[in-house]
DNA sequence: CGCGAACCATACTAAACGGTTTAGTTGACA
DNA sequence: TGTCAACTAAACCGTTTAGTATGGTTCGCG
């Protein structure tokens, strides 16, 4: 371990709710090899990728790479639950960008929209869910602390506001919120993980308004 | 070539509709190449993936394996088309086995029921989705022949029928099928797939049920 | 019988792989 | 000034990779 200024830079969050994860309390150079590993890892997958290339983009010798993480399915098991934990913010941002008191069909689309914007245009988080679904075969653990850390609270936001808004009487908001959910990232994954805008035009905000227009039409018998 | 003997398989259905893909006139050899190539490329990815053990699996030897396929991207592609291509009927089928005559309710439980049983009975359709998506950066073509061939069918054919429907008054059709089907493909997703059954357990007939109640709650404002 | 095609096992090449080791450099601290 | 930990580039190890080449065996067909 290098010894290390207290001025050089403090997390400031001391880790949410100081769970597993030990974040940002990394050296400087483990935080440069971990980006050339998202570079990498994320471009070429696990098995193509290489220590070299790593190294490489890191700007940094291979030693300070094993010095740093014990393997390479160690450096690719850290930089997974990294990624997944600075997403958890957007998941977990969810509701609190919305204004509560609008009403639903508002709420509704503030969410979708905020929703398709963070898989959209981040596209760290839509390479992330590739990587997670390609994996999830020889990493279930990486695949399961993604379902954690980010489709279950944004679910459990969901079916927490859908629950609230009574006048909607969805006869079961748990399924609702999955629908509501589940629509959207299907959509995400057609649309542009599997390139299907070309085969399979869909516009986003036709997507949204059917969506929400489902969703609040359980009860009103249309005017 | 080897000269082959009329007598022996006869595809019975010259290709459905003579289009792309070279079919069953593979070699016997070719064949149990494909064979082991489906199971070495499904088990590990593609990259992971060695020729020497896809001959191994296959009980053939390289020179076959090169003698067959240019490469190992080119038995790669051949795969996925092969796999894509028999993946097809199943997404066709869906209407055909149910009882249109029923009422909605029943046929759109039919159809889920037989969508999920699909990709989960059927190993190889949840372990092909889980491959073209996680190498759909490499092979983009790949991932489009899967929204073409699969997909974009059973779209269509959901479209359709919802159309038919019209006591379900239904203001969107297109987006309907997209919520039915991307709801169902989600759940896949992420309780098979990413193994979400431990965390987010979700029972398959409450998905079903409350996806249903809400298509087809569209107008009815409840007795 | 003999031709030729398809097959087999084996061994090879050149390169890349993950991982380790070596020798040497830097900079903070006592 | 001397020490020590962290870093560097580079070579190295044994293994594995994709792909090719060789030589021998089987088999249908004329």
């Amino acid at each position: 371990m290098r010894a290390v200024n207290v001025s050089e830079r403090v997390p400031m969050l001391p880790n949410s709710s100081s769970s597993m994860p030990p974040m940002r309390e990394r050296s400087e150079k483990a935080r440069a090899v971990l980006e050339g590993a998202f570079q990498v890892f994320m471009a070429q997958g696990y098995a193509a990728a290489s220590m070299d290339r790593i190294a490489a983009t890191a700007g940094v010798s291979k030693s300070t790479l094993y010095s740093n993480f014990q393997d390479k399915e160690g450096l690719f098991l850290a930089l997974m639950q990294e990624m997944t934990f600075a997403s958890r913010q957007e998941a977990f941002a969810l509701l609190s960008q919305a204004d509560l008191q609008a009403p639903p069909q508002q709420v509704l689309r503030q969410i979708a929209v905020c929703m398709l914007d963070s898989f959209e245009q981040n596209q760290p988080l839509l390479t992330l869910m590739r990587l997670v679904i390609g994996e999830s075969d020889r990493f279930p653990e990486v695949a399961k602390t993604f379902v954690t850390d980010i489709t279950k609270p944004m679910l459990d936001q969901l079916t927490l506001y859908l629950s609230s808004q009574t006048q909607l009487q969805l006869p079961d908001p748990v399924i609702a919120a999955r629908i509501f959910a589940g629509s959207l990232v299907h959509y995400l994954i057609i649309q542009k993980l599997l390139h299907g805008d070309d085969v399979l035009p869909l516009e986003r905000d036709r997507m949204i308004d059917g969506l929400i227009g489902m969703i609040t039409a359980q009860q009103s018998p249309a005017p």
